[in-house]
RNA sequence: GUUCCUGUGGACAAAUUGGUUAAGUCGUUGCUCUUUCACAGCAAAGAUUGCGGGUUCGAGCCCCGUCAGGAAUACCA
């Protein structure tokens, strides 16, 4: 039985003291973590918050932080992806202490640079009976699996199937060595015990424990000569000198694996300890399901669905919908709807393990795009318009709000504070406060939280966040100006852009009245006293706030009129909506001239605007 | 199918480690403030802690069973 050590994470934080007494300074070279993300595609939110925790220990712990890029499969590189982590984090303010760029003395950082390392370890485990050359081929193993599960059978390569199997195992020896001499493809797989337990001491889960008879050989060396994941990680790990592994819940299956080769490389004693976030889920089907929506979502999981299944004829197109419609009704038990009946066709199965997988689980990059929400930092453009992906910057989401939202997906500070600037999340965190249980998007959140930090900021700062959306928008305002638009309208918005979106009228003449208002309350005959209200406030000596609030409540006062009757039409005037900032603060910052403008090109329009109400 | 993980109001979650009346936040609704919207403040609705047993004076927490959801099951990471 193999247990990995079990030391208390915040050991070495919460006992420094002792190591102080004695001189011992563990801390500083002992806690390095490493954030090992793969240049597949853009880094979604997932991997921002195993970024993000990862960041928060280690700043935490006085530890240093790696980034390492998990380049191994050369067939899923994607040119780009490798900056657009590096901007994401930097975007997010997440520093790294070593990584590409950055420099270290653990380099190089990319597992592609560092692929002559690891076939020493390969020879190694195959050296000590613990690994073995497999000479089958993907396609042999491919057909395999299908034969497998035409009997409704899994395929493994494992302890069993590979003593019936092309490899090292059972040849002799000496083909063995003509196939080697030969140069004939091969691979090196893990050599898994039979009859073992591997026992995991995980830091959020506890522990957990497998059978080796349930695990199987996995690949190590690639017959590119590549290492797999499991092997380069280990190895770079071991070599990187980490001491703590946080990542997501998807790896604990292949924990085990990981266990023995430690053991087999000889580095269990140094093996670091390991942390499994919980997952981020989809939001639930019935959170996002609307009478509204509830069609064109289906249509649009319908064309997925066929842009994935090509071999299916589009004339189930109308079952697929009907079928659609029909788990829609109920939508609070749609994915028990899901499960495959024996009386399912080829397409009905298809449909159903297509729909499981999109609309429940893991968070997707799909998810984002289908929902209308943001699944990626930054933007992302990829090949194809269905590839590409706006992001939470896109969206207008600061970075710290973004992470603040991430930070609570998984883990809780134990306290009632929510809102949190990176040294005091630092400050708060601990692994052990991490859940286990995987937690919901949920958009609506992350929106409160960006209206949060949207309130906390100061106006200066949001003026120059918000100045290269109002250069692409072509709008000539003055700072001083922004300023004052920004202080109105950020109490109002979840997101930065909406400033500029709903609040346009700031910055070009109003588009739409509101109809229903004027419809309801305007009168022709008032036309006058509004004039009239309008010329006093000119002749104010100066056009302010507080001046043209006094200025006319004397006017009102004096002519028997109440404010109901006078402000939702300067307000329509002004912006076109009864809803918005206070009116005089919005006069002020218009300036008298603009005013004037609005209020008499508004007036005639109202008057329009009821006739045809008359009228009809 | 198999292995592993996880179940606390609609969502995120707390519960001093077995202690009595199950926090708080988002969302929803209402009230106050306000010319409106928003912010802020206050309040309400919403939970037999997935379900069934057991242990105990006492169970969200421990034990057994069961159901549901998720992950993994690639020469991907």
């Amino acid at each position: 039985m193999y247990r990995c050590n079990d030391t208390n994470p915040n050991f070495a934080a919460r006992y420094s003291h002792i190591f102080l007494i004695f001189n011992i300074n563990l801390m500083n070279d002992k806690i390095r973590l490493r954030f090992a993300p793969s240049p597949t595609g853009a880094l979604h939110i997932g991997g921002v918050r195993t970024a993000l925790y990862n960041y928060l220990f280690t700043q935490k712990m006085g530890g240093t932080l790696i980034l390492r890029i998990e380049d191994t499969d050369q067939t899923r590189y994607v040119p780009g992806a490798e900056a657009y982590i590096l901007e994401s984090l930097r975007w997010l303010g997440m520093e790294f202490d070593e990584g590409p760029g950055i420099g270290g003395d653990f380099g190089p950082y990319r597992q592609s640079e560092r692929k002559s390392l690891y076939g020493k370890y390969a020879q190694n485990l195959i050296d000590s009976g613990n690994a073995y050359y497999a000479f089958d081929t993907a396609e042999e193993l491919t057909a395999m699996r299908e034969a497998y599960e035409s009997r409704k059978e899994t395929f493994r390569y494992d302890g069993i199937t590979r003593q019936e199997l092309n490899n090292s195992l059972t040849l002799s020896a000496e083909e063995v060595k003509t196939k080697l001499e030969n140069g004939d493809p091969y691979t090196i797989r893990l050599k898994v015990p039979r009859d073992e337990e591997v026992v995991i001491n995980d830091i959020v889960r506890g522990e957990v424990v497998f059978r080796t008879n349930e695990l199987d050989d996995k690949v190590m060396l690639k017959g590119d000569g590549m290492p797999t994941y499991h092997l380069a990680n280990i190895v770079d790990d071991h070599l990187m000198k980490i001491s703590h592994v946080v990542r997501g819940e998807e790896w604990l299956p292949s924990t085990a694996h990981h266990v023995l080769l430690y053991r087999f490389l000889g580095w269990e004693d140094t093996m670091p300890q390991f942390a499994h976030l919980p997952l981020i889920l989809k939001p639930s089907p019935d959170s996002y399901i609307t009478k509204e929506n509830k069609v064109a979502l289906a249509e649009r999981l319908v064309d997925e669905f066929f842009n994935k299944n090509e071999e299916i004829d589009q004339s189930y197109r109308s079952d697929a919908l009907a079928f659609l419609s029909q788990i829609f009704q109920d939508k609070k038990n749609v994915v028990s709807k899901l499960k495959i009946s024996k009386k399912d066709d080829d397409n009905k199965r298809a449909l159903k393990v297509f729909l499981k997988s999109n609309l429940s689980g893991k968070l997707s990059k799909r998810d984002g795009d289908r929902l209308g929400f943001p699944v990626f930092p930054l933007s992302w453009v990829g090949e194809t318009k269905e590839d590409s992906f706006k992001g939470f910057r896109e969206f207008g989401f600061m970075p710290q709000a973004m992470l603040n939202f991430l930070a609570f997906l998984g883990w809780n500070p134990g306290t009632e504070q929510e809102i949190f600037s990176l040294p005091e999340m630092v400050d708060a965190f601990s692994l052990d406060r991490i859940g286990k249980a995987g937690a919901r998007f949920d958009f609506d959140k992350a929106k409160w939280f960006n209206q949060q930090y949207l309130i906390q900021s100061d106006n200066a700062t949001l003026v120059e966040l918000l100045k290269p959306m109002v250069k692409e928008k072509n709008y000539e305002v003055t700072d001083e100006y922004l300023t004052a638009a920004v202080g109105m309208m950020k109490e109002r918005v979840n997101t930065l852009p909406e400033i500029i979106e709903t609040g346009y009228y700031f910055f070009e003449p109003v588009k739409e009245y509101e109809e229903k208002m004027i419809h309801k309350k305007w009168n022709p005959d008032r036309k006058t006293a509004l004039l009239d209200l309008k010329e006093q406030l000119e002749n104010l000596p100066d056009y302010q706030a507080e001046k043209l609030e006094a200025s006319t409540k004397t006017y009102l006062e004096a002519n028997g009129l109440s404010f109901g009757d006078v402000f939702p039409f300067y307000r329509i005037a002004l912006s076109g909506t009864t809803k918005g900032p206070a009116l005089f603060e919005m006069m002020e910052a218009l300036g008298k001239a603009e005013v004037e403008k609005r209020l008499l090109t508004a007036f005639p329009a109202f008057d329009e605007v009821f006739a045809t109400k008359t009228n009809s």
